[in-house]
RNA sequence: GGAGAGGUGGCCGAGUGGUCGAAGGCGACCGCUUGCUAAGCGGUUGUACGGGUAAAACCGUACCGUGGGUUCAAAUCCCACCCUCUCCGCCA
């Protein structure tokens, strides 16, 4: 959520940061209902100022044992209206808040209108053969068994067997040893389901038609697990000394992404259910730079131990995500498909979360603020399978383990040996 | 899923219709004080929205799990829901 008081008293420079991105309601409708709300209160207000004063004064004569029947009957007219206005003004409250939730985050004025590639890292592949794509290489070496997963639940699902379940497997626990050993973050393992509002918080509702819902309880499959990260202290107040608070979450993720067919999804390029390794930062305001290099740099020393050559990609706030104020994407480069394949985004959503679900940040000079919440993947493992798959093909057939991975892979060198 | 108990400020905890934004305690902050490892004394200390201000001060309203209701008046009474704890059931 944008802070009210600033559309209030900047309304152009509002416009003109949301003109960059897809806005689903206007800053004008905002400013009127806003006003409409700021009449009606101060209205309300002094009614029940005069409300409160009537029924006072029929409590004194009361305990002093004098009538009050012709104070009560005068005072029930009072009441009644301001009745009135009380339902008056909390519907137009709702519409404000209404409006104001559906705001995307405002751009970074860093941000360029075009994605821009910053920089990249490593060698891409070569090969004297001609290299398979990962879908060939899945069903020759048994790694996943999409005809299963695809009777079993249906189209654009995976299920990983044997020396790929593996992989997976050892993916999770590389990348968590990695964050929590090295690089700080505490580990969580969350529900995978959340509440309309937890997933509202995080700015997710505004893709309702991407998420999974059951059909008994209000709740939803995560899409990823930044909703449950984000939602760790809900409703607190958060103290300066304890910042940066920084965790890490290996879960599934859900997207029913209904609407992208045809886009690059072959095999696991795409589909409804991944495993995801996530970080989230909470920050103080003035330190977010640092906490979103970090994050950034937390996601590539992933890639860089496993040897995998990728790409940063400054986001264009048209292609940012609805809570996201500045995203870089990491791109990796996967040899088969010969293409580029995102496994992480970095995003920095500002207070734009904290504000929707109240986590607060308690100053050392005592002012309470919204913390920054960040978060990027760390990293994404289909397609990081794809890519360790496409890259590290040999000859024969077989796939190289990066030598990092092979303490979590039994030892082996090679997965088809 | 069933039965019972409970949800009050940063925390603990009192409060069954008006004098309650809420006793008391803890913590925190400020000041004073004290020769013995830190104690004593005094004071301050919630949030949101609106008004006001250069900014404060200040003023108003709301908030005692959430949402409704009764009443001139609700933390307090009524209804529904949510959550926590205990016991039972079910279950990996």
């Amino acid at each position: 959520m944008i802070d009210p008081k600033r559309i209030r008293e900047n309304p152009d420079e509002i416009k003109k940061l949301l003109a960059r991105r897809k806005c689903p309601v206007s800053v004008d409708e905002v400013l009127s209902v806003d006003e409409e709300r700021r009449k009606l209160q101060a209205e309300r207000d002094t009614l029940r100022h005069d409300l409160k004063q009537a029924s006072d004064a029929i409590g004194k004569l009361k305990r002093e044992g004098k009538d009050a029947s012709e104070a009560m009957a005068k005072t029930k007219e009072l009441s009644a209206k301001t009745k009135e206005l009380d339902v008056k003004l909390s519907e137009i409250e709702a519409r404000f808040e209404g409006l104001l939730w559906q705001l995307p985050n405002l751009p970074d004025p860093a941000a360029t209108d075009e994605d821009t590639v910053l920089r990249s890292w490593g060698k891409k592949p070569e090969f004297d053969f001609e290299p398979k794509d990962h879908v060939a290489l899945c069903e020759e070496l048994g790694l996943v068994d999409f005809r299963y997963a695809a009777e079993y639940v249906g189209a654009r699902f995976a299920a990983y067997t044997g020396d790929g379940a593996l992989l997976q497997r050892a993916l999770a626990n590389f990348c968590l040893d990695l964050h929590t050993k090295e690089h700080g973050y505490k580990e969580v393992f969350p529900p995978v389901l959340a509440r309309a509002e937890s997933a509202d918080a995080a700015g997710q509702l505004s893709k309702l038609d991407d998420m999974y819902a059951l059909r008994d309880d209000p709740l939803y499959l995560i899409p990823t697990s930044e909703t449950a990260l984000i939602n760790m202290h809900m409703g607190q107040e958060l103290k300066e000394e304890e910042l940066p608070l920084k965790y890490t979450a290996y879960t599934s993720c859900f997207r029913r992404e209904a609407g992208t067919y045809g886009t690059q999804t072959k095999g696991l390029f795409r589909i409804h259910q991944f495993e995801k390794v996530e970080l989230v930062q909470f920050a103080h305001p003035d330190r977010w730079r640092a906490a979103f290099d970090e994050i950034l740099s937390n996601a590539e020393r992933v890639l860089q131990l496993l040897q995998l050559p990728y790409r940063i990609k400054a986001l264009s706030p048209a292609e940012a995500a609805f809570q996201a104020s500045l995203t870089f994407d990491i791109d990796l480069w996967a040899a088969g498909a010969e293409d580029w394949l995102e496994v992480s985004s970095v995003s920095n959503c500002r207070d734009f979360q904290a504000r929707r679900n109240k986590t607060r940040l308690r100053l050392k000079d005592g002012n309470l603020i919204y913390p920054y919440i960040l978060n990027g993947s760390g990293t994404a493992f289909p397609r990081l399978i794809i890519a360790i798959l496409e890259n590290n093909q040999q000859p024969d057939g077989t796939v190289r383990i990066p030598d990092k991975l092979r303490p979590y892979m039994d030892g082996k060198d090679y997965i088809g040996k």
